[in-house]
DNA sequence: CTAAGATGTATACATCGTTCACATCAGGGA
DNA sequence: TCCCTGATGTGAACGATGTATACATCTTAG
């Protein structure tokens, strides 16, 4: 750490997270370029190479912290669900993360998760875990695992068809709802789960 | 159309959309430039432009193909469901299209479907359509709206999380088997979902 | 104090998307 | 029949990008 120096930038690692997060908020994937990463961190083209491999490291850098602030954003929402009403909202806010945050949305699903970039596998890790304990929580009774599944895989799908304008997502009280309604549906089917297709999940 | 010359390709508008559609498969979709569609169809590097305005309008003629080619996919899965294991099936048929052809899966839904595009914007109506068409034949008294956008919210975001290697997807009757429990579970609740949020699904 | 490792710079190369001026061909009107 | 106009393909060129390599500068442990 130096502050005299011009030269070395002190904490060019944060930086270079900061500067990607910035131009994937404001250009969309196609503006997170590392040249681009470099200009706005004030530093050569090549100084990024010094923390990450190549440009896929970086945006798996910003995608596993994508991952991270998905996980504080629902724990927003609720902090220990156990309720079906608590859980829809947990889903609702994920959806809503999804809305604000588009480009790094799209960044954290837009390619096979890199299985060489451990921080990016363990976020992801913590985020399915996290799915499966809030269901279980809020349904002891059934296959936890089973229908953790689905209800990710449902708000999931929610997510993405919002982000690509099939749904009416004028307003966030319609998404909720949008939201709130789907994943009810799903529970009121619940009970009918146990012991349905058990180790369909894997451990990831 | 001339065979003598070997100025004129003949077809190019076609050659480069298989040639991309080809690179997608091999290379996923990095390996989808321009240039390498050229070099595929024997042509030289700017040639596209004549049929392409730029690499976009390229990935969404590749991206509506691929919507045609998934409608046509799910048919033959089943022509016309009106069952709950029938309309299964056609979900089953989605999942297993987006694990046999993930580049162009992804392709499809990568970005915010440019509405620049019409092509591209009327073979996704169409999907969107047939599902709710068939959804309706299957479940007459409910919202069929409402349920449709369920079920492939949760259908598509059961491919996704396959894609992303979150779920097991070792042999398609595991996924078989995990798709249909998903989706039977949702059924069992579809009576209830009379009346839910009507209007929450945009007319596209 | 100094040598070694960490960090940043400069230069260079291949590739890419895209533009523009030009070449070639096909088909219809004189 | 001829030619000329529009459609289609070529070539060179520009700026941007990812990345490798060699070099410069700083920090810090011994």
């Amino acid at each position: 750490m130096s502050r005299s120096s011009s030269y070395h930038h002190g904490d060019l690692r944060a930086a270079c997270l900061r500067a990607a997060r910035e131009l994937l908020e404001e250009d969309g994937s196609a503006g997170l370029s590392l040249r681009a990463v470099a200009r706005r961190a004030g530093v050569s083209a090549t100084a990024p190479y010094r923390h990450y491999a190549d440009r896929e490291a970086l945006v798996s850098a910003v995608a596993a912290e994508g991952y991270r602030e998905l996980a504080t954003y629902l724990a927003r929402a609720h902090p220990a669900p156990s309720t079906p009403d608590e859980l829809a909202a947990v889903a609702v806010a994920y959806v809503r993360f999804a809305l604000e945050h588009p480009a790094l949305f799209r960044a954290m699903f837009a390619e096979p998760c890199d299985p060489t970039s451990e921080e990016r596998v363990a976020a992801t890790a913590a985020i399915s875990e996290y799915v499966r304990t809030i269901v279980a929580a809020t349904f002891p009774e059934v296959d936890a695992d089973a229908l953790s599944t689905t209800v990710w895989a449902l708000v999931h799908g929610l997510a993405f068809l919002h982000l690509d304008g099939k749904l009416d997502s004028s307003t966030p009280e319609i998404v909720a709802a949008q939201v709130t309604s789907a994943v009810h549906a799903l529970f009121h089917a619940a009970p009918a789960m146990s012991g349905t297709v058990a180790g369909a999940q894997r451990g990831v």
